[in-house]
DNA sequence: CGATAGACGAGTATCGTTTATCATGTGACC
DNA sequence: GGTCACATGATAAACGATACTCGTCTATCG
């Protein structure tokens, strides 16, 4: 443990190679830190080029995987879909699942009684919970 | 459009071609219809070939296929994985997944209050929760 | 400024799952 | 039993998501 070093540079955690500090994955980060939802790859790649023209898909799942590494993001897996990801340290939450806009909202609180559901015997260790519909802007409500 | 048919051959819904008793379709159909937890592709295959040994993925597939069409089959997907299929008409419930075996078993009832997570303006439809786990078996403990 | 490790974009490879193909096999019906 | 549409198994191909490769570019630092 106790590695003496001459400058600080342990931004984080491993021998990881020095991050630099580039347009595309400032635009990566601030898009994933700043979005209120789990974004997919997708949507980074195309939240991300409308401020870094010519970004590639490549360049996000480096960032993505970076970023996991450093602890920055967690994988929201809803079923059936391929991951997103989301802010890290946030409180235990939940998500909404729109079936019109496809995207994923986070809620807050958590459903008592999930422990009962399940018969003796059953150790549990963690849950899911997912709901789906439709979020406001689709049901043509405002905010 | 209005097609008049001479003989009658609309065994259940769509012109889809009569359905053949094989072996291999029948302990298919036996080993989904009288599991008690969703199984997925793989699972199916291994156990089938305990009673109809040769028996191939192929098969599998088409006859999950078949199955959900004539909806005596539903799709349990849980989040990052591969789809799982178990027999419909059963009471709406949800599903805990063993870590140590990775099989997913079902539960009864539901957890209230899910309707409260969603802030106003969100119109829900449907839910799925998923319990994470060790099962009575991993635990070391009996049935 | 110049050197260089690290990052970039585009394309290709890989991985696991699912579907298509095709020659052969077999259930259903006469 | 004979016929034939449908089913089967093996294999290859398609598929979507993700990882790797490589030539080029650039942020960082002396």
């Amino acid at each position: 443990m106790t590695d003496g070093k001459a400058h600080s540079d342990d931004t984080s955690s491993r021998a990881r190679p020095r991050a630099r500090r580039t347009r595309q994955r400032s635009v990566i980060q601030r898009v994933l830190l700043e979005a209120n939802r789990p974004l997919g790859t997708q949507e980074i790649l195309e939240a991300a080029q409308a401020k870094a023209p010519g970004l590639g898909i490549a360049t996000v799942y480096r960032t993505v995987h970076r970023m996991l590494e450093e602890g920055r993001l967690v994988v929201v897996e809803m079923p059936g879909e391929a991951p997103r990801y989301e802010a890290s340290g946030k409180e235990h939450h939940h998500h909404f699942r729109c079936r019109e806009c496809d995207d994923v909202f986070e809620l807050q609180g958590c459903p008592p009684g999930l422990g009962n559901l399940a018969p003796k015997g059953f150790r549990i260790e963690d849950h899911q919970v997912v709901l789906y519909g439709v979020c406001p802007p689709c049901t043509g409500m405002p905010g």
